[in-house]
DNA sequence: TAGATTGTTAATCGATTAACAATC
DNA sequence: TAGATTGTTAATCGATTAACAATC
C-alpha cells in the first residue's frame, strides 16, 4: 500500500491508530529510539502480524532487520491522525460535561483550541472557563464563520441535540463529537464521532451479568 | 440458541444490544405494540437479518408472521443487560467529569446508584452532590466493602488511576468504568469498560483529515 | 555473513447477509 | 386460507493471523 488516498480505512484500524500513537510516544518519552512489530504487540496486546498489517495502511515506515525508527513512525502517526495542525474547536452545553472537557488541558497538548463554549444560561453566559468565554448560543453560528471554527462537541442534553445539528448543518464546521445519547441528522461531508455514555456503561452492565449468571450455572 | 450461559456473545453484539434497548423504549413510549425485524432495520440502521441474528444468540423472542412485542422484548433485553437490578456505583475523582457523572440523573433512572464520591481533595471532602457525599478516598476500600459496592467509575488524572485500580483490585467490586487515559491493571473477575476521550477525538481528527486530503487530491 | 524483521500474499477465522422452511 | 415474519442454516464478506521472500 503506498499512497495516502485509496481505499477506505476500516473503524478496527482507525482506533487502533491513536493506541499506536500513545505508545511510541511513551517510548520516545523514555529514550527508546527503535522498536518493532514485536515489542509493539507486546506492549499493546495487538499481534505483530496485525500491527504490520495496519501500518502497511498508510505506508511503508520500517526497515527489514531493523524495526522502527520510534521518533519516525510516531510523527508519521501524528500526521495520519491529523495532528501535525491546529484544529478549532467549540464546546456546546457548558453543564459539567462541557466544563470537564473545556478543562481538559490534553486536548490542547495536542492541538485542539477550544475557541468559545456556548449555553443558552444566562447566568453561565459571560463567564469564562481557562480563558475560554462561554458566549450566547444564539451567536454561534456567526462565530463558527468568523473563526473558522472545525469541530464542534455537543454536549448539550437530549432534546437540545437536535436543534444544535440543524445549526450546525448550516456551517462549515468539519466534525461534530456528540456526547447528546441521540443520532444526529446532519449532511454527510460533516464527520459525526459519538461518545454514548449510557451505551458504554450498559456494555459494561452487560458484562458483570454475564459473569454472575455464569457464576450461578456452575454452582 | 435456547440458553442463558453457552458461548461468549462478540462485543460487536452487545455493544447494539443499548441501542435495541433505547430503541424499543423509544417506541413503547409512542404506545407502538409490536414491531419486526424489518421495522428495528429502518430505525437503527442494522439489517433485519442481523438483528435477528442478534437477538436469538439470546432466545427467542418473536413470533412467526406477526413479529416482537415491543413491551416483551424491551423487558427482556433490559434483563440481558442486568437493567432488572440494582447496581451500586462509586465514582472516584470529583472533578469536572466526576461531577458531570454524578449529576447524570438518567443512570439512576436505570439503576445505576451513585452510592458516593471520592477525591484526595480536602476542600471537596465532604461536600454533597445531589445527596452524594464526596468522601475522603482513603476510606473507600472500606465503603466499598461495608456498601457491596458493584461498579466503581474511574475519573482521576492518568498518573493516579494505577493506584486506585490496585486498591479496587482488592475489593469485590465486579466491574469498573474507566475514564483514565490508560490500560488498568486488574484481576481477570473484574470488568474494565474503557471510556478513552482522546482517542475518540482522534479518531474523529483522523476521518476529517481523510476528507481533506480526500478533497486536496480531487482538485 | 548470519540474524532479525519488514511488507505482503495466502489462509483462517469470525461476523454479516441472504435464503428459506416453519408457522403464526 | 394467504401473507407476514420468525429463527436458523448456508453463503458471503471482511478482518485477523500465519507464512515467507526480500533485504537491512
Amino acid at each position: 500500500m503506498y499512497n495516502g488516498e485509496r481505499k477506505r480505512i476500516s473503524d478496527a484500524v482507525v482506533k487502533r491508530l491513536p493506541k499506536y500513537y500513545k505508545c511510541l510516544v511513551n517510548l520516545a518519552q523514555e529514550n527508546v529510539e527503535r522498536t518493532s512489530s514485536q515489542e509493539l504487540s507486546r506492549l499493546l496486546g495487538f499481534t505483530a502480524s496485525q500491527i504490520r498489517q495496519d501500518f502497511s495502511n498508510f505506508g511503508e515506515f520500517g526497515q527489514q532487520g531493523y524495526g522502527y525508527n520510534v521518533e519516525q513512525l510516531s510523527k508519521a502517526i501524528a500526521k495520519i491522525l491529523g495532528l501535525n495542525t491546529v484544529h478549532k474547536m467549540i464546546i456546546i452545553g457548558a453543564g459539567n460535561l462541557g466544563q470537564a472537557l473545556a478543562n481538559y488541558v490534553n486536548f490542547d497538548v495536542h492541538g485542539f483550541k477550544t475557541m468559545a463554549i456556548f449555553d443558552v444560561n444566562p447566568k453561565l453566559i459571560g463567564l469564562k472557563i481557562r480563558e475560554v468565554p462561554i458566549l450566547d448560543i444564539d451567536k454561534m453560528k456567526d462565530f463558527i464563520d468568523e473563526n473558522d471554527i472545525e469541530i464542534a462537541v455537543i454536549t448539550v442534553p437530549q432534546d437540545r441535540a437536535a436543534e444544535v445539528a440543524q445549526i450546525l448543518s448550516e456551517t462549515n464546521i468539519s466534525g461534530i463529537w456528540n456526547f447528546a445519547p441521540t443520532e444526529l441528522n446532519v449532511p454527510d461531508h460533516i464527520i459525526v464521532e459519538n461518545v454514548h455514555l449510557t451505551e458504554s456503561l450498559f456494555t459494561l452492565s452487560y458484562r458483570i451479568n454475564e459473569v454472575k449468571i455464569s457464576k450461578m450455572n456452575t454452582f
